[in-house]
DNA sequence: AGCGTCAAGAGGGTAT
DNA sequence: ATACCCTCTTGACGCT
């Protein structure tokens, strides 16, 4: 995957144009299930570029960019959070591949050095045996 | 149909 | 007590 591109051809239908995503968010046909919100790419990356600079809201940020993006400060919010996790996930991933890989290459050093001391060990034998062995007397 | 993604809810922890 | 955060979970939605 990666930090890909958040959004597709959905975008166009995101908030349904009209602006106002918090609407939208919580049972807004009142048949108690609730209509997914997806931010706007717009949205979305002014959000991304503030997290790029402070992963974390100020109190006053909060209310600033809610107003801004026409969200609620709420959403603003879980928006940060999420992307703090999603970040947090990546960098697991990523720290995972890293070990994975490490273990591979102590996999491979310990087999070389198994083999290195099976060698030294059946020279050792032979070099034994030679000096074990009965002298010839003339 | 199953899966991945994302916004949002729920619940618990911590600092002030 | 309340504001903020983290983690896990849920529900909607698009894609294959």
């Amino acid at each position: 995957m990666g930090e890909e591109a958040p959004f597709d051809t959905r975008l166009a239908l995101a908030v349904g144009g009209d602006g106002d995503a918090a609407a939208k968010t919580t049972d807004a046909d009142g048949t108690g299930t609730r209509k997914k919100l997806r931010l706007t790419k717009e949205q979305w990356d002014f959000l991304d570029n503030r997290y790029r600079e402070n992963s974390s809201l100020t109190p006053m940020q909060k209310p600033e960019l809610a107003d801004l993006l026409n969200l609620r400060p709420r959403q603003v919010e879980v928006w940060f959070q999420n992307r703090r996790a999603r970040t947090k996930l990546k960098q697991k991933e990523l720290d995972c591949e890293f070990l994975k890989k490490c273990c591979e290459s102590l996999t491979e050093e310990n087999r070389q050095l198994k083999e290195e001391l099976q060698e030294l060990r059946s020279v050792n034998s032979r070099q034994r045996l030679s000096c074990d062995s009965p002298r010839q007397r003339h």
